[in-house]
DNA sequence: GAGTAGATACTAAGACCTTCGTAAGTCCAA
DNA sequence: TTGGACTTACGAAGGTCTTAGTATCTACTC
């Protein structure tokens, strides 16, 4: 029996560029095999499938996903929702590089991104319920 | 005459995390030298001298700084200004963990916890004043 | 003009990341 | 039950990042 483990030092945070790669694919389809991961990339990706079946391993070691034996193969699925590492990720933005201000984030995206008047109008119907909601 | 250049292989974009941080510094104080910038750290952060001068080096060639030579130190000063680098970062998060779609971020942010009510009321009047703008 | 304090340049170690080849394991069909 | 196709495990190469020590350089003082 091969051992399939390995101890952590430290926690792991967040996740590498490939491995936010491979994941975005992961929440995409909810699970699935190398195979299914590989097949979602670009095709001028161009990677091999013994690097893709290395990431999704490495991936589970850092707990970023689960696998289960299906037949020959593993079934990877996320232990991490996506909503909640977006959130991870903004507080750990906002600390770095907006001194910890998230108005001053929304501020620099409200004012230079491309962003559509029904966006903008959306957003702000979504501030009007949460302000309301914060009163009672 | 020492060398102090190097070529580029490929346009480095953005900084790595320690880089960041000393950025952060020189954008707090406009410019600065090896010595002012150190302390400016967290005196428990307890970094080497000759490190601080490595990173700073780095960070020039990578032309994220400028130095200008005063007595005998270097004197470095952003080449980046702090709103734009804030701005590229976004964009790149935009896409990379928001499906391109800054509005998601801002919902995200909005939504979630740990916002003042404060901050969120001055996020909502820069959203009036920006649709306001749009409709002229 | 030589000595010295302090600055810069260089090198390197150790960690992690990305990639892939090789070897070993596993399921199934004939 | 054996062969073959496919899968997983492991190791290693090559790259970047962070840190710091050593060597060299330089401006200033006496």
């Amino acid at each position: 029996m091969a051992v399939r483990s390995m101890r952590q030092k430290k926690k792991v945070e967040f996740l590498t560029e490939v491995e936010l790669e491979f994941m975005t694919e992961l929440w995409a389809l909810g699970e699935g095999s190398v195979r299914d991961v590989l097949a979602q990339l670009a095709p001028e990706r161009n990677l091999a499938y013994t690097s893709a079946a290395t990431i999704l391993r490495i991936m589970e070691q850092k707990n970023f996903v689960t696998s289960e034996k299906r037949g020959k193969t593993f079934v990877y699925k996320p232990m991490l929702a996506k909503d909640a590492y977006q959130s991870k990720t903004l507080r750990d933005l906002s600390e770095k590089l907006f001194d910890g201000t998230p108005a001053t984030m929304v501020a620099r995206l409200v004012s230079d991104q491309g962003m559509s008047e029904e966006a903008l109008e959306e957003i702000r119907a979504l501030l009007d319920r949460r302000l309301k909601d914060n009163d009672t």
